[in-house]
Formats: structure tokens, sequence, C-alpha cells
DNA sequence: ATGAAAGCGCTAACAG
DNA sequence: CTGTTAGCGCTTTCAT
């Protein structure tokens, strides 16, 4: 076992190997200048002290530029960001980045603090999924040369890099095929549109409905499902009513999943339709929005390290497009 | 706009509130000999100037003793690892410690690559989905008191403190199930044994099928199952069968959602039974041996906070219980 | 209650 | 090819 004992330094190795700390440093990190014999008597030393050069160290002494980057996530339990997060990862790892990741669990003080403290580690660029109200107080960050993109939502009151999809124009779509399936009584389930991607998406439902010549019954409207569990007594509320819906329009994949359990539950003939598409999705020969997560996060990643490289250039918020998938009982009535 | 300029130090604010360094720091990091007048001039001073600390400067100063803790995890795309990450971050969360989370995609080069990324940026503690075949590099690392946990495996060659679930006993107990159900010919989906927890599965698995006295057919393992789309191959071969099984004890929840496709693409009658619960397998009507990733995840946390309080203490291993949870035909059959 | 000096471990800038 | 000096931004002495 052995007791514990202190890291060796860069002078540590230097004294094993009788060569200057400056000399170790260059061995080390590959530099040109380096008598071979020399780097391998080095590279023992370092192996033998079990040497790990210390990056805080070093990332200060360079101007506190770092590899890391922060991604700031709302529900790592929603396997939508498990997917995001994954191309994050990728696209950075190529790049030799490291990915730091904090949860907020969609709230805003958690997400100040995170983003602080992100921040005060000097990372390298920020993504962020954002859920506070004001992100005033991330204007000064660009300046002073952080890259901030927002992921699957913007900003609030301030400008940015962002990938998010095109949820309007899905949502729309997703209804019409629920339209032309026959269904003219569409309910609403998903959450309050405070929430950006739910009001673009409300907003694509309401369309849909407008274009059809139908018009909107409140009752239907049910944006007090936010996870799965409210998303599922929203829907049992639904099936109970004197006139009920034929057919749910699920914001994202919570509801869909609340909406499942309750239609289930309720043994109920219900047409569903999703967006975002899910693993189990095509099994339960559920129809959806479909979207590239992984796709946006690689892109959000992208999009950063362009702004690495270019810290003044001009913004872009990318728009994803959706494309709808039909699979149920919306395909055969075609 | 404004254009890009360097960040205010410590230095800065002090010369602004016209104190010495040394006082900035006391006045901000909140220190109590402090004259309050002088405080809220520092604070002043340091809001105009947008200050920010640099975590990389203080925490070399103070002995390379950061606030991050590591967690390096195989594959984000699993929804498992989603809620096992999620309960880590939570319990850190709650200490005031952060997350830096990297996946390997079970890639044993890429595990030990971010290992030493993250060791180099002296993280705190060290969470590790091991997936390398020997993990002898990081028995130094505990001599220089980064605590380490196992996470869901134990480590190769190299003990450490771990979590992990009771596979053995859950595969069994799932099976067993099975065979209460009437089956009697079940087959067993999943990844190879180089795999622990597959490893032990298996173990499970045959432990069952011997006690009730049957013998084992070799054409019934299938152990190339490791993903949903080999996992949905091999089930499909698995029908294929002259003498096709009548259900499959499916290894962890990419295995059963594999055989999910398998099973419904084909029509076929099969009973099934999954290790790992999800989301959907109630709505799915699927039986599972269940378990807590949330709660594996955080007692991993906790394994790490004690370890950092006590480096010397005893090692702990512990392994969290599992339930079968009957929703289909198996739990009518009984 | 405040300040001055020193130094965490590393690398940039200049020698030699 | 190698070494010396200085200093990144902060906190830890130790004074006052």
């Amino acid at each position: 076992m052995g007791s514990v004992t202190g890291r060796a330094t860069l002078a540590d190795v230097a004294r094993l190997a009788e060569v200057s700390t400056k000399t170790v440093s260059r061995a080390l990190s590959g530099a040109p200048n380096v008598d071979p014999a020399t780097r391998t008597r080095v590279q023992r030393a370092a192996h033998t002290l079990r040497f790990r050069p210390n990056a805080l160290a070093r990332e200060l002494r360079s101007g506190g530029v770092t590899t890391t980057v922060g991604f700031v996530i709302g529900d790592l339990t929603n396997p939508f960001y498990g997917l995001v997060a994954a191309g994050v990862e990728r696209a950075l790892s190529r790049q030799g980045l490291t990915l730091m990741l904090a949860a907020t669990e969609d709230d805003a003080a958690a997400e100040a603090r995170v983003v602080v403290a992100m921040l005060e580690r000097r990372i390298r660029a920020l993504l962020l999924v954002p859920i506070a109200d004001d992100h005033g107080y991330l204007e000064g960050e660009r300046q002073f040369g952080t890259p901030i993109v927002a992921v699957d939502r913007p900003l609030s009151n301030a400008t940015s890099d962002s990938v998010v999809f095109d949820n309007r124009t899905g949502a729309h779509d997703g209804v019409v095929a629920l339209l032309a399936a026959g269904h003219r009584r569409i309910a609403f389930v998903g959450s309050s549109e405070s929430l950006y991607t739910h009001r673009e998406r409300l907003a694509g439902y309401r369309d849909a409905l407008a274009a059809a010549g139908l018009h909107e019954d409140p009752a239907l409207l049910r944006t007090d499902g936010p996870d799965i569990a409210s998303a599922e007594r929203a829907t049992e509320d639904l099936l109970r009513m004197a006139d009920p819906p034929t057919a749910v329009f699920a914001g994202n994949n919570r509801a869909a999943v609340g909406v499942l359990r309750a239609r289930r539950a309720a043994g109920a003939d219900l047409g569903l339709l999703g967006f975002d598409d899910f693993e189990l999705a095509e099994t339960l020969g559920l129809s959806v929005v479909a979207h590239e997560p992984e796709q946006m996060g690689a892109m959000a990643a992208e999009l950063a390290l362009r702004r690495m490289a270019d810290p003044m250039g001009v913004v872009e918020q990318l728009v994803l497009p959706t494309r709808v998938v039909l699979r149920g009982s919306e395909r055969s009535m075609r």
C-alpha cells in the first residue's frame, strides 16, 4: 500500500534526471530541440516518479487557456440530453478537448451557479441549454473571449451562437399528419409556453389547426405536462372528458411517454404523435417528429470551435430540420 | 459589442478599490476579519470590472486541491448511464463539487487517455465505469491521495472502492421467474463474458437453469448481442431455429430493446425478461430485473467523499440489491 | 483590520 | 541543445 506522499513535480524529475526544469518541460511536451538521450533519461525519471504534469499550473502559466469545454444541461435523466451530450463529447474529443458537464435540473439559480463555476475554471467555451429568464450576465463573458453557444433553446434577452430544431415547422407537420389520418379533435400535451421549445411547438400545432379551418378548443390544451407523471395525469383528464380528443400531439418525449402510459392504463383508442424520436418509438408503433440530437450536440461543439478560432466573427444561429416518421395508424390511413 | 479585452485580476480590483490584493482576496472569499465598508467597496469594484476569480490560480496556490470530481463513463447514449450520472451529479453538487464527465465509448485506450487528462487536472476524486483489462496504472494514483471508485464494474487487476449491483442473484431471480412462468427453453442475449456484468449475469442464468435440473443448450447462448442492433440480429437467429427458445433473458437494456424489436418484427410469441428497468418497460408490459441506477451514482459519489475524508480507511465494495418486477405473461402464469 | 513578501508548478523569454 | 530568470493569479505566511 504505502503511505500517502506528495506528487512529484517537474523539479523532482529534473533533479533525478540531472537536468534543468526547463529541459524536463521540453522533453516531456515533445518540443523539438532535445537530445534524444536526454529525452529518454527524462522520460525514465518521470516514469519512475509517476510524474503527472499539473495542468492547473500549465494552463495558468500559458495564459489561462484550458482545454476544457463546459456543457450545462437541464436534465441528465432525459435520454434526449444524453444523446446531445454524446454528440458534443464526440466532437470535442476529436479536437483533444475535454468535456465538463453540469446539470441544472432546469433551475435558473443552479444554472447561474454552475455557469459561474465553469467560467472561474476558465473553460475554453460554454455550451448551454438555457433555462434562466435573463442571460444578460453572459454578455460580458463573450467580451472576454469565452464563446457561448445556446443549445436547443436560444438565450433570453441576449444574442449568441445557437443550434435549435425547427420546432414550429416540425410540430406543424406532425399535426398535419394527424389531420391526414382523419383526426379532428387533437389535444396538445406538453410544457408551458414559458419554455421556448414548447412555445414554438404549440405555435406549429395552432398553425396546422388554423390552416385546416379548425378552431382550437382550449380544453384540449394541456401545457401542464412537462414531465412523464404530469403528462400522464393530463392525459387521464383528457380521456375523462365528455367529448374527449381522438388524438394527442405530445410536446416532447417526456410527454409522449406519459401519454403512452395513460393510454395503456385506460385501454383507450387514442391517436398519438410525439415530438422527439426515441429508441422504442418504432417498437411501440409510435409516429413522431424526428430529428438528430447527436448532430445538434456536434454542431454546437463545432460552433464553439469556430468561435474560438474567430471570436469576432458573425453570430451563427443554426436551425436543424425535423421530419415526420409515420409508424402507426397514422400511416395506414394516409 | 466592444473588443476582446483581458479579464480583470485581483490586482486590478485592488487598484480600483485602493486596497491590497490580500484584502480583496479576504473580502471576496468571505473571510471574517474585514471591515464591512471595505468589503462593500471591494465588492463594488469587483462587480464593475466583471471580476471572475481564477480557479486555476486559486487551486494551484492552495495545493492543487480542486473541487472537481471526474466521472468516466462508457456510453452516454445508454439511458442507464444518464441515470447513474444524474445520481452522481446530484450527490456532488450538494457538496459544492463540480462534475467533470468524459465518455470512452467503451474503448480501453480512450479510457486511459481521459483518466490521465483528469488526473493532470488534479481532480479531487475519480469515478470510473471501467473498461480496460488492466487498471494497474491506477494503483499509484491512490497512493497520491486521489480516491478512485469503480462504478457498475470492479477494476481489473486492482482493488478499489466500488459499487456494483448484485448481478448474479438478479439474473438468477429473473430466470427463475421465467421458469415459474412455464418456460423451459430460455435463451440468453447479451454481451460476451469479457464484460464483468454480463459474466455475472450469465452465471446467474446458469445457476437458475442448473437448480431447475435443466441442461444448458449452447445454441441458446447469444453473447454476441452487446448493443441494440446486434441483439436484434441474434434474436432473429434464435427465432429461425428449428427448436427455438420460448423465452429470452436479456442481459441489459440494450439487449432487451433489440429483442423487443426482433420479436415485434417477427410477430413472434416469445417470453422476455430483461436486466435493467427502463421508462417504457411498464408500458410495454415487460418484466425486468430492476435496480436503482441513480442510487448507484449517488453511492459512488458518497464513497468518494468518504475516501477524501479518510484516504487510508478500509476499502468499501458495495453490492446493491436488485428485484424482479413482473409485468407481462410472466405474472399471470404464477 | 490590513499589508508585504513569498511561492504553488509550470512555461515564455531570453540567454549561452 | 540546455539553463536562468521571471511571472501567470492567487493564497499563505508573517508582520503591523
